[in-house]
Parts: structure tokens; C-alpha cells; sequence
DNA sequence: ACTTTAATTTAACATATGTTATGTATTTGT
DNA sequence: ACAAATACATAACATATGTTAAATTAAAGT
């Protein structure tokens, strides 16, 4: 590993251009729920302002802070989460490139969870505005939103009920699924081996459980050959003997 | 307690006439996010047809089948789950007085959970053309309907990190604050008291435990003095401390 | 009223997971 | 290249929860 920046935990992509990517993921995304004119195309690369560079585990909003506007994940892994007073965290859901941080919260006089970095990120700001207009104006691309979020939540009811159903190696199983599997259809992992740059204490805090339970059962996870995953990459070794064990 | 039906697990309400309550319980949920016309509540009152009385523990919709119109809680306590191979269910969310099944269901070719009762209840159905229609066409509705959806979508959040960090003692107390609450506020219940139609099965499946946990949590929440729940009605004895344990 | 079924309670035991602590590897910044 | 900070790995122990089973109580059907 020899570059100066650290995207190598994100992958292939090299230093960009000025407007490359910005629109990229989200168009993408959203062209896959709903055929997109070159109009609606045009319209949603001027939709993201303000792209800047986000180093990880950094908060772009806190729980309790007045809801401004969304914003769009272009490159690295966020998520958003609900913390306690004790300072125990809980990540609700995964925002990969091309996600758009909950749209619908206009209507919520304040977030009542966060959204944070896990990994680098480039994110870019979502005037909630612009984007209640685009919806306004074009029919297509509120389709294709109003898609993408009925995927997010069913992506949520499963994340619930593994959570409520599940040992702890199955909810680490699907949650190393759940990216490879959402990083593929992005093109930006193989089909069983992709980027995986969280932490131990970021799986945890998504699967509900200790750090040290995680390793536990990571190092388990080894040992049977399921999965390898070394820096930041992760590969799976055994596709159907993960989806048996993960449940249906 | 003699009355011949078993309806006293809901409470109050007397056998009641043909149309009675049929549209009650929805206007008056959605009344309270958006202000409606006299024509937006007729329009209401036409929505739900065909009500029925369903015993405890039937399912309406069940996870993989088409998805044909939406369902409507009239009276009782219905729940949405998930259900595995291995028969092991977590419920995603209770469904009370007034509540309408995920109305947005309509793109998704099949459910991926399913809808069940848990009380005795009375449940009508809504078609999805007479639904959409009443959204494109009153803005007032679509506008209450959009918000009470936000509602659920922040109990859902509140639910799953609950699962994740939360003991089983906590998660408990979470599950009956949120009864309580909610039917206080649709006038079903006291402040401190209500109906709780679950069996500890139910419970069990709300918030991720064996049955035998709950019951053991249970006793010892009783033995604390911090509830009591005898016969399928619930109080709540130390507010403050329940507040406590439950967390934020 | 009676019978049957379902729901609750409790015990004893097995196991998954939490907690605290400490040492080692990796990164990251300079 | 070095120092400092993070992340990872592992151990020993405490505890919450799962499992099985059996006895009791309450509810539902006829």
C-alpha cells in the first residue's frame, strides 16, 4: 500500500475529477427502481452541493439536532444510530455510496437518531429544498426514491428481526452478506469479496453485542474457513454454508 | 367476569351497532397529525370494508404471499413479524385501534413479514385502489397518513435499538410503556393503566427472549412493586422508575 | 358444569454473551 | 523512521439468557 490517502479501504477508484462521482452513485442507485430520462439525469447531478472529504467516525448530525438538510453518501460506508445516555450505540442501518440519508425527515422537528462515518467517506449535502422540488417535478424520480426506500426498509425488518432471532455469528454472517452482497450490485466488490472497512467496534455496535464478542466469534469464523478478512477486505469462503447458517 | 364473549381483554366497548367504530378509530388517529375536512372524514369513513371479528393469534397476511389490500385495526391488537424456517418469530411492530397495516406495500410483489393478531379483533380491509385514490385526491389525508408513518417509522428505530442494547428487563418495561401510551392517548386507557391482551408468548416474540425469561423478568418486576398485570390488565406502579430503567 | 386446551409458573441445568484487563499488532501523524 | 494512538487478540471470570421439563392455574368449547 503505498498512495498518500487511505481510499485503499474503499477501493479501485482514483483521485477524481471535479464533478466525478458526485451524481454518479446516486443516480445509479436510483436508475436501477425506475427508468430515468436525460432530463431527470441532469436534474439529479445538481442536486448534491458541497461535496467534502470526511475522515471516519465522524458525526454528520447528532441525535437532538434540528433537521436541516440530507445528505448523500458518494463514497465510503456511513450509517445512521441511536446512542443512550450511557454512551452505548446502536447503528440502525448502513448508507453505502449512492445513499441518501433518510429524504422523509422534513417533517421531524429534530433527528431522533444520528448519522455518522464509519469509514473515509466523500459525502455531499442535499438542500431539502432542491430535493422536495425534484420530487415535485419529476414523477420518475420520485418513483425511483420512493423504491429505494421501501428496499431500505425492508433491509430494516430484517436487520430487526436478526436482531431479535439471532445468535450472534448468524448477525455477523449477514451482516458481512449485507455488504459484500450491496457493494457487488454497486460494482464495487466481487461477488464474494469486497471492502470491509469497519471495526471490530463498528460490527459490534451494528449487531448488537461487545467488541470483544465479536472478535470471538470472528476468530471463530476463521478457524472453520468461512470467511478471511485481513486490512480491510474481507472475502467469503463459503457462500452456501453462510446462507445456511445466517437462516433464510 | 361473565359476560359470554371474551372481550373484556379490550375493555370497555359493548357490542356495537353495524357501522359503529368502523372509521372511528382511523379518522381519529389521523385527525391528530392533520387537520380534516367533514369530506375528508366521509371520505374515510368509505375507506374500510368488510369488518370482521378475528380470534387471538390468526394471521391475515402471511410472509411470501401477494400482496392485495391493506388491513385496518378496528379493535384489539394485531402485530406485524417476521417468521423463520425454524418457526423462531419477532414481531416488528404492534399494530393498535386505528392502525393500517403498511400501506405502502403495494410495490412490493410479495410481503416479506407477516400480519397476525394477537387479541381478539375486529378487523376491516382496505383496497388499495380506494386507499391510493384517497391519497391523490385529498391532500389532507395523504398528509396525515405521511406523518402517522413517520410515527411508526421512529417507533420502529426506538424498537430495534432497543433489541440491540437494551437487557430484557428494559426491553420489557419499553414494550408496556408503549401500550400504555399509545392507548392512553386513543382514549383506550388510563395513564398508568390498560388492557394488555398478550400472552407471554407475544411478549416473548416483541422483545427477543424465551417465554421463560419474560415470565422471570416479569415476576421479579412484580416482586420490585413496579408493575402489576393480573387477568390481561396492566398497571404501571412506579413511573419514574420504570422511566429510569427503560432508559432515555 | 365439565372437559380440554392453552397459559403461567417454577426448577435445574447448559450456554451465549458481557466485563475487565493486559499484551500485541496496525495504523496514523510528524 | 519514530512516537503515539487505535485497533486487534486472548484470557479469566461474572451473568444474562436459553432449554427442557413438570406442575399449576386459567381460559375456551361443548
Amino acid at each position: 500500500m503505498i498512495g498518500p490517502t487511505t481510499n485503499q479501504a474503499m477501493g479501485q477508484r482514483p483521485p477524481t475529477g471535479p464533478l466525478d462521482g458526485m451524481a454518479g452513485p446516486l443516480s445509479r442507485r436510483l436508475g436501477v427502481h425506475a427508468p430515468l430520462s436525460g432530463d431527470d439525469l441532469a436534474a439529479l447531478s445538481r442536486l448534491a452541493v458541497r461535496e467534502t472529504v470526511v475522515v471516519a467516525h465522524t458525526d454528520l448530525v447528532r441525535q437532538g439536532e434540528p433537521a436541516e438538510n440530507a445528505f448523500l453518501v458518494v463514497e465510503g460506508i456511513a450509517a445512521s444510530y441511536v446512542q443512550r445516555a450511557s454512551g452505548a450505540r446502536q447503528i440502525l442501518a448502513l448508507l453505502l455510496p449512492g445513499d441518501l440519508c433518510d429524504p422523509d425527515l422534513a417533517h421531524l422537528e429534530h433527528w431522533d437518531h444520528g448519522i455518522a462515518t464509519l469509514s473515509h467517506c466523500r459525502i455531499a449535502r442535499v438542500p431539502r429544498a432542491a430535493l422536495e422540488e425534484l420530487i415535485a417535478t419529476r414523477p420518475a424520480v420520485a418513483l425511483a426514491l420512493r423504491r429505494t426506500k421501501l428496499e431500505a426498509e425492508a433491509r430494516s425488518r430484517a436487520w430487526l428481526a436478526a436482531l431479535g432471532i439471532g445468535h450472534a455469528t448468524e448477525r455477523l454472517l449477514r451482516l458481512f452478506r449485507e455488504i459484500i452482497d450491496r457493494m457487488h450490485a454497486l460494482g464495487l466488490a466481487d461477488r464474494n469479496e469486497g471492502p470491509l472497512p469497519l471495526t471490530q467496534v463498528d460490527m459490534a455496535e451494528c449487531i448488537g453485542t461487545s467488541t470483544v464478542h465479536v472478535n470471538r466469534v470472528l476468530q471463530e469464523l476463521r478457524r472453520s474457513g468461512m470467511v478471511e478478512l485481513k486490512g480491510s477486505r474481507l472475502r467469503l469462503l463459503d457462500r452456501a454454508g453462510l446462507d445456511t447458517l445466517a437462516g433464510e
